[in-house]
RNA sequence: CGGGGCGUAGCACAGCCUGGUAGUGCGCUCGGUUUGGGACCGAGAGGUCGGAUGUUCGAAUCAUCUCGCCCCGACCA
């Protein structure tokens, strides 16, 4: 087997999908275009959630949940919506099998066929609006702040780990307000987290847009999104927050009576997230070495590999470090100590760094006699060697430069990827070669239409 | 659904053109030496060559069919 990755810059694809199943984070399944999300990529997906859940929280919204089945009907009540979602819906027929009659297995029993079919939601908005019309009578339960974490499956045509799976799980929120401007409000403010939690925590610098008409969400009036630029030069859509007007409201009759004692519909926003954020992550940081995780994400912020020859040393080692060890635990880092004798340090080094581990400490008996300790930074790849006092703090610090730095890396990427074009021919020239464009648009949907069919831009 | 590529040991592949004892590397097991950037030596275990049919004395190899996977496009968070 090579040990080498594929080079970044020769086949991102590749790239991509070995960085996936060499740092373990997910593979594919027998079932077709559905993964397998292995524990350390879950882990960093884990921690992904708690940060964004913190961040509803602050902003007054709370977790339900809802089910997993969509009665068809439910889904034919908005119209645009339907007609978004049907070409990529699971349908549930039937509800039981039995043995097969003519022979070995199971068939489908014919006879256990549903009144209505049931679709796997491909998104909520109609089951939770359909709840919704119980629980909103007067202006005084709005708004209403909910969100769920929850699975969702899309029949996509083409698939890939992360980016495009069949199934994927994510966070949808869906929000009731009593007017149009608040409504509004809500929607902006999300993107605005969703923004603030790709800068902040997965040092992914993003631009704010809004949708043109054909893109929009189906149902919705206004969709507003999140765009990071990938290092092959396209960008991916992270998160989408969605204005849906009064059209849900009016579709599932949820009205309620405002301050001037008038009957209105109530109005709606939706916005999610998936684990399309963890294919982002990792094609905006990453290196020929693997993954480069961002220390607020990193479900092992700093490992330390002993380096010994004798049962001996390592005792000495242990004996040596374990207070900074401790004392780092006690500072809220995640540290991992791997004194597994099964591997050398070399294949340590190597494995740890591919799956991007920000900050790897190394101590062997050399250092234990200096009271030093090497410090190895993933982002940058260099090595010093420095006393072992104040470690901790110093490690604290690190963690900070290191999120702080593939931040600014990113950033710096996006900035030189970004260009003007102010006629079509500077358009056309450029959209080839990848990146974010500034563009003049007419605003018009025929506009968009012919710049897409002669160029791939979106 | 269109266009390309690939199915041979747990993983990555060679062998196929030109039919004749199923191979290499990694991993795994045992023993020994090693341990500061993916250790080395020795001995082992591990295969319905994706499946079916055909041609042939003989098929991983040739033919036909079939199933599956990957990449590129249409679709999308």
């Amino acid at each position: 087997m090579s040990k080498g990755l594929p080079k970044r810059s020769e086949n991102y694809s590749e790239w991509y999908n070995e960085i996936v199943k060499r740092a373990n984070l997910a593979e594919n399944s027998p079932v077709r275009g559905c993964m397998v999300i292995k524990p350390y990529g879950f882990a960093i997906w884990e921690k992904m959630q708690r940060a964004l859940d913190d961040m509803f929280k602050a902003t007054g919204h709370e977790n339900a949940y809802f089910p997993l089945f969509v009665p068809k009907s439910f889904l034919e009540k908005e119209e645009e919506h339907a007609e978004g979602f049907a070409k990529e819906c699971a349908v549930v027929t039937h509800y039981r099998l039995k043995a097969n009659p003519e022979g070995k297995g199971l068939i489908v029993d014919p006879e256990a066929e549903l009144d209505e079919p049931l679709i796997i939601r491909p998104t909520s908005e109609t089951v939770i609006w359909n709840a919704y019309k119980n629980w909103i009578q007067s202006w005084r339960d709005l708004p209403l702040l909910i969100n769920q974490w929850a699975n969702v499956v899309r029949w996509e045509m083409r698939t890939r780990i992360f980016l495009r799976t069949a199934e994927f799980l994510w966070q949808e929120g869906h929000t009731a307000h009593a007017t149009r401007g608040e409504a509004i409000e809500e929607t902006e403010k999300m993107l605005g987290v969703y923004a603030t939690f790709a800068e902040q925590w997965m040092a992914m610098p993003v631009i704010k847009g809004l949708k043109t008409p054909s893109e929009r969400f189906a149902g919705a009036e206004e969709t507003y999104c999140i765009e990071a630029l990938m290092q092959d030069g396209k960008a991916l859509q992270s998160g989408t927050s969605h204005f849906l007007g009064q059209n849900f409201a009016k579709s599932f009759d949820v009205q309620f009576v405002n301050k001037e004692n008038q009957l209105e519909y109530a109005w709606a926003t939706s916005w999610g997230v998936s684990t399309r954020l963890m294919g982002a992550l990792i094609m905006v940081h990453s290196d020929d070495q693997g993954l480069v995780l961002p220390p607020k994400l990193a479900p092992i912020q700093v490992v330390i590999v002993p380096i010994y020859r004798q049962p001996e040393d390592l005792a000495t080692i242990d004996a040596k470090i374990t207070p900074a060890i401790e004392k780092l635990k006690s500072l809220g880092v995640a540290v991992k100590y791997d004194a597994d004798d099964k591997y050398k340090p070399g294949y340590k080094f190597a494995e740890y760094e591919l799956r991007g581990v920000p900050i790897r400490l190394g101590i062997g008996m050399r250092d234990v006699e200096n009271n030093t300790i090497e410090i190895a930074r993933r982002d940058t790849l260099s090595k010093e060697t420095v006393s072992l006092d104040g470690i901790e703090e110093r490690i604290v610090d690190l963690l900070n430069e290191i999120q702080a730095n593939i931040y600014q890396k990113a950033y710096r990427f996006r900035e030189e990827n970004t260009f003007r074009a102010d006629n079509w021919e500077q358009f056309k020239e450029q959209i080839e070669k990848g990146g974010f464009i500034l563009a003049h648009w007419d605003g018009t949907a025929e506009t968009e239409e012919k710049i897409k069919e002669e160029t791939k831009a979106t």
